[in-house]
This record gives C-alpha cells, structure tokens and sequence, in this order.
DNA sequence: ATTACTGGTTACTTATTGGTTACCACTTTA
DNA sequence: TAAAGTGGTAACCAATAAGTAACCAGTAAT
C-alpha cells in the first residue's frame, strides 16, 4: 500500500491495512497457507494476477516479513515462497475471511458450510 | 472493489476481498463495531477520510448487506449507520486483525500485547 | 541455430481510487 | 439578514494500483 501512510497511524485497523490492505495480498497469502510455492506456482494459482504486479505483492510482503524467499543458485532459476511464523500467525484470519465468505456470500448453497 | 471482477469467482478470498478488500472498508467496519454512528462520526473517527470516498463506501457496504443506514426526517437531517448481522459476523475477524496488528506490528512495544 | 525454461524487469498505458472545492436543502439561532 | 448545522452531491483533478507486451540471462534440449 502506497507511501506509507496508514504504516505509523495509531489505529491497528490503519495498521493491518498497511501491510495486507491490497488486492491480491490476502490471496497470495492464502494460496501459500500449506505449502512452500515457486513464483510460476503462485502465478499459476492465481491466474488473473499479472506478473508484474506479482512481483511487486510478494516484494512488498517480504519486506513486511510475513513471507520469506528463497532463492536456489540453478538453472533455470527456481525461487521458493513460504510463510513466515509472523506470515503463519495471520493464517488463522485469513482462513476464518474465507470461512465467512462461504458462509455468507454463497446464496446457492446456504446451508452446505462444510465445503 | 470495482466492477466485481473477483465478486463470482470460486476462490472463497477473491469473493472476500469483493466485499471488503478495499482501503477504507475494515476501517468503517472496525469503527461501528460496539456503537451505531452518524455520517459525521464516522468522518472524524476516520479523519484522513474524505466525504466523498466516505459516501462511496459506506453505500457499497450497504449494499453488500454489511451495513444498515437509517435516515431521520429531521432538521438537519440525521443519518445513522450500524453493523448488519452479516457486517457482526465479520467483526470477529476484523477485531482478530487488530489484534494481530498490535502484536506484530508494534516494534516499541513488543511485551505490551494487552493494550 | 532455435526454442524452451524460470523468474523476473522495463517501459508504457489504463483503470481505479482518492482528494478538493464549491454547493444544495431546510430550519433554527444569533 | 446571515450564519450554522447535517449529510450529502457534482465537477474536476491527482495519485496510485494494476495491466500489457516485449525482453533478458544462461543453460539444455531439439
């Protein structure tokens, strides 16, 4: 999220924000919720994200140190993405985000909540 | 969220973030959560918000259902809004946020996590 | 010689969000 | 008569996020 504004607010909502108040951070971290994952990976998971701003997203979240990259000396490259203990302690709201959702967002299904 | 591009998708995250991926919405929500408050209130809980982005988002919760809007015909007019069930149901998880902020992202304050 | 592979980068463009200022209705208060 | 108070809206502009397409390194396989 942008220059840092919402970063030293004193308002922990303004807080989160700053660190995973994008579009596709939340979903990144998902994606990564049970295992280790290689850019092409993630890319491939999540389809509609363009490379670019792939890069920029797992960038920004290492830096914030909820995710860690690893980066293996081959050819061709092969770069690893995983959670960090502070990326793993945000898991649990994720998951509960994505709970809700298929609670109360599937007007289908309304009472298949153990999808 | 724009056009709702992520609004049908099957991945339970891009249908939450349709909902309240944006920079204001948890704010919004995190502010309404123990009392009903006015356009007014709201916009000086929030203070760097402007009315304008203020409007728009308190209209796109409502009409996700997170939040109600109930105007009085009086003058000057009177406009209240509160948290839905549904917009409830959320708050565990937006308060867990929070939570998770002041212990993660306070570096001062490391062993103060009860504030 | 060419292509494929991987994890990007670069330059450029577009979409989306956010911000500013002025303004409105209608009544009460000064 | 004029200002204040409330919850907005309108027009216009700036900032930011996101998207697109082409390209790169360096080796292995075709």
């Amino acid at each position: 999220m942008k220059k840092d504004v919402f970063r030293y607010s004193d308002c922990p909502m303004h807080r989160s924000m700053a660190v995973i108040g994008t579009k596709w951070k939340p979903i990144v971290i998902y994606v990564l919720r049970e295992r280790t994952a290689r850019f092409g990976q993630i890319h491939a998971a999540i389809d509609s994200i363009s490379k670019k701003v792939l890069t920029s997203t797992l960038k920004e979240l290492e830096s914030d140190g909820i995710i860690e990259r690893k980066e293996y000396k081959e050819l061709p490259p092969r770069v690893e993405y995983k959670l960090s203990e502070k990326g793993k302690s945000l898991l649990p709201i994720i998951i509960q985000l994505a709970k809700w959702d298929k609670e109360h967002n599937c007007p289908e299904k309304e009472s298949l909540q153990n999808a």
